[in-house]
DNA sequence: GTGTGGCATGTAACCGGTTTCATAGCATAC
DNA sequence: GTATGCTATGAAACCGGTTACATGCCACAC
C-alpha cells in the first residue's frame, strides 16, 4: 500500500494539498481556485474516494435521515405511504429508515429510540395515539416529528392525515341516502389503531342522527378473510344487510369475495363500500364505492414538510388532506 | 448548562470516572467493578444519556445497517419481503435503510453508491440482474451483498431465491396435464426484470417440449388493469384461450375480475393461474391457483445469513427457495 | 515604497465515541 | 521485604470529516 491515510488526507496528500481544501472541495465551497477543485476532484475519481458518512455526521450533527415508524408493511396502504416518502426523500437528499412495531406501543417507544440513536433527524409516526415515554422521549429529543393518516387540528403535535371521523360520518350518510335501513359496519381491530378507532366513534356519531337506520358494529381481522368470514357469518345466520360498510377495504375485498362465492349479488342484494381506494378497487367486479385516501399525497407532503423544517425552518403543523367518496358499482338504491 | 460537555465526557465527569470507563460500561465489558458500573448507569439514566451512533461508526467502522435495494414497494411482493428484512434486522439488532429504483438501473446504480456512503454494511439486492458499474463498486467496496429472488447456482456471486424458470415451465406443464391445448400466458415486462425474464424463458423452453399446446405470449402492464384489460381483449377478439397463465398473480387478479364482469366462467370456460401467492389468492372468487413464493421466508433468510456472515464470518453462498403450485378453484381439467 | 484588502490555502481544534497502553493498588508467593 | 501477577482504571491517540482562524500572496491605491 502506498498511503495508509485513508479518506481526506489521503486525496490531500495525493493532490498536494491541505485537507481543508479537500473538505472545501466536497462541499462546493466556492473558495477553491478552478485549478485546484480539479486537480482535487481527478484525484479522488482515481482513488475510488467515498466520504464517510458517520465522519462527516459526526463533525456536522447532520445525518439527513429520516425515520419512519409504522405498524407494519404488509398492508399495502402502508407500503404505498411509504414508497411515496422515500421517492420524495431521495430527491432531496435525505434517506429513510424504516422501523415496524407491529401494532405495539412499547415496541414502537423502543424503535423511536432507536432510531433516534441512530441519528434520524425527523419522525414520521403513523397515528397520533403513542406512548407519552415515546411523546416525552420525542420531546427530550428536540427531534421534529409528524403523526400521519390523522387530522388532529387540536393536538400540540403537527398532524398530516385525514378526518377519519367525519369521512367515516360521510360514508355511513351516503348509505343511508341510497335507502339502505338496516347497515352493519365491519371494521378492524381499534386496540392502538386510533385510525380505525376515529371511523368506528364517526359511525357511532353518525347512527345516532339516522332516523330509520338500524347499525350494527362488527369487529374483523383486518386481512381479506375477516371480511369474508364475516359475510359467510352473514348467510348462515340468515343476518344478511342491505349494506356493509368496511372500514377497510381489504375487509370489503372479502366481502365481495365471499357475496361471488356465496352467488350473492352485489349491489343487488348487499351493497358494499369499503375505505381506503387501494389499487385494486377501481378494478374488482363490482368495482367498489370507497373512501379515497391519498395516502401516497400523504406520504410526500409529509416527508417534503419534514425536509422543509429541516433545510429552512419552516414551521411544522396540520395539514388536512382531501379524501373523498368514490362511487363505484359496488352500492346502488335499496330495492 | 451545568456542563458544557457531551456524551460520554459529560457523564464520566458526573461520574467522577474517565470517559474509556463510561465506555466499558456501554460496551458491556467484564472489566469494571459493579460499583462503578452502577454509579455510571444511574448517571446515564438521569441524564437521559443517548450513545452517538455517528460517532461509534466511526470509531468502529461498523454502522449496523444494510441496505436494501428494491424497484418499489408498492408492488406488495416487495412489501412483505422487506417486512420480512426489517423483522429478522431488528431482532439481530441492525437498521434496515431502504433505497427504490423505480425499474431503473442506472438509478439503482446511483442508490447503491448512495447507500454505501451511507455505511451499509451489507446489501441485500432484487434479482441478479445489475449494471456493470453496481457490480464493480460492490466489488471495490467489499461490501458483502446478495441477490434476492433468484436463484443462480452458477453466478460467482450469492443469490437466495427460487428457480424462476423452473417454476414457470411446472406451471405451464401443469396446465397441459388438465387438458388445455390453447395457453396463454400473461406476463409483465420482462426489462430490468431477471424474475420476469426467466419465467418467460422457462415457458418457452417448456412450450417447446409440449404436443398439441398452442401457446401463446403477451405482455401487460404489472397491475390489475394489465390483467382485465387482456382479458377484455380475449373476449372482444373472441380469443379466449382454454387456460391463462399469469406470470404475476397481480394479472391473474385482473383477470379474475375481468371474467366476472363478462360473465366468464372460471375454471368453466377459463382456467386462471398466478405467480407468487399473495395473501388474497387463497380467498378470492375463485381460489386461485398459483405457485406460492415464500418471499416472508427468503426476506428472513437473507437477513439472517447477511448479518452472519458479518457477525460470524459465515460464508454467502446460493440458497434455493422451495416453491410448489398451490391447486386452487381457479383451474380445472378441459371440458 | 508602504499600506490595504481580498482571495486561496493551510493549521489545528473539534465532533463523541473506542482502544491501546500505562499504571496504581492489592493479593499472593517466595 | 521483594518479586509477581492480576484487576480496575485512566491518559491519550485515533476514526474521517468540518471549520474558525491564521497566513501568504498579489493587486491596487496612495
Amino acid at each position: 500500500m502506498s498511503s495508509s491515510k485513508s479518506g481526506i488526507r489521503d486525496i490531500a496528500q495525493k493532490a498536494g494539498v491541505s485537507i481543508a481544501t479537500v473538505s472545501r472541495v466536497l462541499n462546493d465551497s466556492s473558495k477553491v481556485s478552478r485549478d485546484t477543485r480539479e486537480r482535487v476532484l481527478k484525484v479522488m475519481d482515481r482513488s475510488g474516494y467515498r466520504l464517510n458518512a458517520a465522519a462527516k455526521a459526526l463533525a456536522t450533527s447532520r445525518t439527513h435521515t429520516i425515520a419512519a415508524i409504522i405498524p407494519t408493511l404488509e398492508h399495502s396502504i402502508f407500503a404505498v405511504f411509504l414508497n411515496a416518502i422515500e421517492d420524495q426523500l431521495a430527491k432531496a437528499g435525505y434517506s429513510l429508515v424504516i422501523a415496524t412495531h407491529g401494532f405495539d406501543k412499547d415496541t414502537e417507544t423502543r424503535r423511536c429510540n432507536e432510531v433516534l440513536r441512530l441519528g434520524a433527524e425527523g419522525i414520521i409516526l403513523s397515528g397520533a395515539d403513542h406512548d407519552d415515554a415515546l411523546l416525552k422521549t420525542l420531546k427530550v429529543s428536540g427531534v421534529p416529528f409528524l403523526f400521519t393518516s390523522v387530522y388532529e387540528a387540536t393536538s400540540r403535535h403537527p398532524s398530516f392525515g385525514y378526518d377519519n371521523l367525519a369521512l367515516a360520518s360521510q360514508a355511513i350518510e351516503y348509505l343511508a341516502e341510497l335507502g339502505h335501513r338496516n347497515i352493519t359496519v365491519l371494521h378492524g381491530p381499534c386496540e392502538n389503531n386510533d385510525r380505525m378507532q376515529l371511523r368506528v366513534k364517526g359511525i357511532k356519531s353518525a347512527a345516532g342522527k339516522l332516523k330509520n337506520v338500524t347499525v350494527r358494529l362488527e369487529e374483523a381481522a383486518l386481512q381479506i378473510t375477516g371480511g369474508s368470514d364475516a359475510a359467510q357469518r352473514w348467510v348462515a345466520d340468515n343476518s344478511l344487510p342491505d349494506a356493509c360498510l368496511c372500514l377497510a377495504d381489504v375487509l370489503a375485498l372479502g366481502v365481495i369475495f365471499e357475496a361471488h362465492k356465496q352467488r350473492l349479488s352485489i349491489p343487488g342484494e348487499l351493497s358494499v363500500m369499503g375505505f381506503e381506494d387501494l389499487d385494486w378497487a377501481a378494478s374488482c367486479s363490482p368495482s367498489l364505492t370507497t373512501i379515497a385516501l391519498p395516502a401516497a399525497e400523504m406520504g410526500r407532503e409529509a416527508a417534503s414538510a419534514i425536509v422543509n423544517h429541516l433545510d429552512n425552518n419552516a414551521a411544522l403543523d396540520h395539514r388536512l388532506f382531501a379524501a373523498k367518496i368514490i362511487e363505484r358499482q359496488s352500492t346502488g338504491r335499496r330495492r
